[in-house]
DNA sequence: TTGATAGTGATTACCTTTTATCAATAGCTA
DNA sequence: TAGCTATTGATAAAAGGTAATCACTATCAA
């Protein structure tokens, strides 16, 4: 049988620092913030809860080659990512321009899939 | 002064499995592909070998999400990368689609770089 | 050929992120 | 309210990849 839910403090913070999220957050960024609403909240906590909202479908994870995960709601459609080499931090982009892509892939090669990161200086570092 | 740099079987070894090489290989793939050559060689000498190589510009990293890094020769130009998400192998692309990428980003952010990854089914994994 | 020393290989240590442990706490149902 | 048990938090420990150590080997200039 499925395991008994409960609601705390501790999942309904982290899931506040979630909707209010800009970008995909590092687990330690969502610690940090939830800790305002939830002064005891301790890491493992933070893990456990991304874990099962990923299991629920409610978040979905980010990977920017050569860091650790980042995690974002998973309502947030089709987008990719802007990463500011200067600050590290990581932004969501608008649109996606996926058409076209698929022609890069050699013959027999079937996507599915696609991933695309923007490098540079985000608009505080660019000045 | 520059450390003096010595002609050896293992450098000569893991050079030549990346020049034969048809996309980025992991640290151990290229082990394994030297140790043929060499069967002597050891992981640490690969570590260190890439890490001078790469120093000299001779190979460069190619990073996945979620994944540790790769290295290819760095005389490939600009290209991007297929990973298929059943064998795992990595492919390099042909061209690159890299024009209307800038219009992604947010007003005010200034692009330099970018990464594009295709997932999906390799010719041998496909049929 | 020889000697100084760069390079090697086996191993251990390391670093960072993530998971397991476990006693204590706190939701929730009856 | 009481009691069962899911959840928590502090901590230890795992996992994965990479770098440091160090005695030994092998390259290369003289």
């Amino acid at each position: 049988m499925a395991i008994e839910r409960r609601t705390t403090r501790q999942k309904e913070a982290i899931k506040s620092v979630l909707e209010d999220q800009d970008g995909p957050l590092l687990p330690d960024d969502i610690h940090r913030l939830a800790l305002k609403t939830v002064p005891s909240l301790g890491i493992a906590t933070v893990y456990r809860s991304l874990k099962n909202l990923q299991e629920e479908g409610q978040v979905c994870c980010v990977e920017i080659p050569g860091q650790p995960p980042r995690y974002e709601r998973a309502d947030k459609g089709h987008h990719h990512h802007f990463h500011c080499r200067n600050c590290g931090e990581v932004f969501d982009l608008q649109k996606c321009v996926a058409g076209g892509l698929k022609s890069l892939a050699p013959a027999g090669f079937k996507v599915t899939d696609h991933e695309i990161i923007l490098y540079g200086l985000c608009k505080s570092c660019a000045n």
